[in-house]
DNA sequence: AATTTCTTTGAGACTCAATCTCAATAAGGA
DNA sequence: TCCTTATTGAGATTGAGTCTCAAAGAAATT
């Protein structure tokens, strides 16, 4: 069994979902990738390997996932979401470049504690953050 | 004349567009108020009060305003943008109450300036950014 | 294995913010 | 006032994402 499957059949268990063909083929399709991709592209690779699958079953599978803090749903306030996987990876921001789309991500723990402290300033109890940096990357200054 | 209003008529003239009752609207419902408010509260803010404009004029007239740098859109990730004026404004981000929609503004120099490292170590030239907290208000939690 | 129950799927309809179209209107220079 | 050209606005269109509901399929029961 390909390796973090019974990640997904556990996830689906306590949500009291089925486990079916093409939910194994977008958790593949998703874990299987460290790119930013948008739900079109996950559902065309599916659909490229020969696999079954819609549009609608891609987002509500992606929405489970979400749910399940497996995933990130990256909006760039310009075109469709992006996805990532969130296995094994630590937390981190992203930096965009706005003329190639090139995404690079960063982490920095100064600004992720600077940012407890300005929710506690506020009265706020933080339940996530978007913190994303636009720019030209070098190869499009 | 209102004040502000020359700032108005002297964008447009350099935009070599022309001046109308309708961007006059749209320019006084922005800066005379110091919320977050999305382009059709905006619309129907300006026919309140008599003037004739469509919602198309109130988006293409924001454009303008947001490329001379006089407006700043807010995307929120779920509903409506929505758009804040700068005049007399200092930069700030926001921190939103996903519970009752609260929005308050914060600024944070040295969350600014590691930004600009984030930048200069990814070899990219910084144009703007995105830093928008979620969490629950005191009012909410 | 067959039956039953109840979830999932998928094609296409629908939503909704935002943009576009284009004929009618209005601005501003001559 | 006339003329040229930009602007406006009602409604059509776009596009990402969600919803519908009949048909297909998973899992529990016998």
């Amino acid at each position: 069994m390909p390796k973090g499957l019974k990640r997904l059949k556990k996830i689906l268990h306590n949500e009291g979902l089925r486990f079916t063909s093409q939910r194994e083929a977008v958790w593949n399709e998703i874990i299987n990738s460290d790119d930013h991709r948008e739900a079109d592209e996950i559902y065309m690779a599916i659909k490229q390997k020969g696999v079954s699958v819609s549009r609608a079953t891609v987002y509500r599978t992606i929405d489970v996932l979400l749910k399940n803090n497996l995933v990130r749903k990256l909006d760039l306030g310009v075109g469709p979401s992006k996805f990532e996987h969130k296995i094994n990876a630590r937390h981190h921001d992203h930096i965009i470049c706005i003329q190639c789309g090139r995404i690079e991500e960063f982490m920095v723990d100064k600004i992720e504690n600077l940012q407890d402290e300005v929710a506690e300033e506020y009265g706020f109890k933080l339940v996530r953050h978007i913190h994303q940096l636009f720019g030209l990357c070098e190869n499009c200054q």
